[in-house]
DNA sequence: CTGCACTGGGATGGAAGGTG
DNA sequence: CACCTTCCATCCCAGTGCAG
């Protein structure tokens, strides 16, 4: 079950409900749109990063707001990213790095600090214990603000965050919220920021990196993150991550994942 | 906040094609 | 050969704007 704690490649994901912290392989991605803030840091090489086939930028750092379709490469194979889940953050008081960005940013002394977080957590972060909330202490020196959404919706983002895999559909969402289905769906996108449809599609394919260290094949780890066959889940995963889901396990095989305590995608506990 | 009409594209699954 | 990806046709869920 435990992959051997490879010291030494530097390949770490850390993987909470609401973060993601991933250091390795980039591999080639195409178009990607990823529902979490994501933030490139460029680690022996620059990297490139282009919107909607525009030119390409050259850069040490990059915010990508989310759900925005981008393309990323990089001369080294191995990159560096965060990503902070949308719903969960307030975007008017995001530190002034990612705040209102999209695309390059010059910020020396952040890339630095992500640097040394990634040694820190490659070196030891397998031995520490890591709490969901010290990842924006570590990253950013303090905990990010949160996004106070309507508590009807919240109730309905939490069901899908804690079981991505279920298949709930907006029907039923609006009825456990005590909303009209219209109304559900217009609340929803103004509090998330994302329709409803591609804030359940993002969790489901975002589930699938907790499995990626595992060995088994892809026509089971698509029907345990709630696709319905391999067919769907291959065009999911390439439209989310610019990756076939094959080339994203090969890529995984040397990764590190730190502060994994439980199974997400089956009941809770106790 | 509800109800409604219109519509686009995500969801689906069979089958063919590709790859190691 | 097994496994994975792409292609394609179909269907209906959900996105949206608006009247009330």
């Amino acid at each position: 079950m435990a992959p051997g704690a490879r010291a030494g490649t530097g390949r770490v994901m850390w993987l909470t409900p609401e973060r993601l912290f991933y250091a390795g392989l980039l591999g080639s991605p195409s178009v990607r749109t990823m529902g979490g803030l994501l933030i490139y840091v460029a680690l022996r090489a620059p990297i490139r990063i282009r919107f909607d086939g525009g030119p390409w930028a050259s850069t040490e750092l990059a915010v990508v707001p989310a759900y925005m379709p981008h393309s990323v490469a990089c001369d080294d194979r191995m990159i560096c990213d965060l990503g902070l889940e949308a719903e969960s953050i307030d975007l008017a008081r995001l530190p002034s790095v990612i705040r209102g960005r999209a695309g390059p940013v010059d910020d020396a002394a952040f890339v630095r600090h992500v640097r040394q977080a990634h040694a820190y957590l490659s070196e030891r972060g397998r031995e520490l214990d890591l709490q969901a909330d010290s990842f924006d202490q570590i990253f950013f020196g303090h905990a990010l603000a949160p996004r106070r959404l309507d508590p009807r919706i919240e109730a309905v983002v939490q069901r899908i965050r804690n079981a991505p895999s279920a298949t709930a559909t907006a029907e039923s969402c609006a009825a456990s919220a005590h909303l009209s289905f219209s109304r559900f769906l217009h609340l929803f996108k103004e509090e998330v920021g994302t329709p409803f449809r591609s804030f359940r599609t993002w969790k489901r394919a975002r589930s699938l990196l907790h499995y990626v260290t595992q060995d088994s094949n892809l026509a089971h780890v698509a029907l345990d993150t709630g696709y319905p066959d391999s067919t769907h889940f291959s065009h999911s995963i390439r439209q989310v991550y610019g990756l076939k889901p094959s080339d994203i396990f090969a890529g995984s095989r040397k990764l590190a994942l730190i502060g994994e305590r439980v199974a997400v995608g089956d009941g809770m506990p106790g």
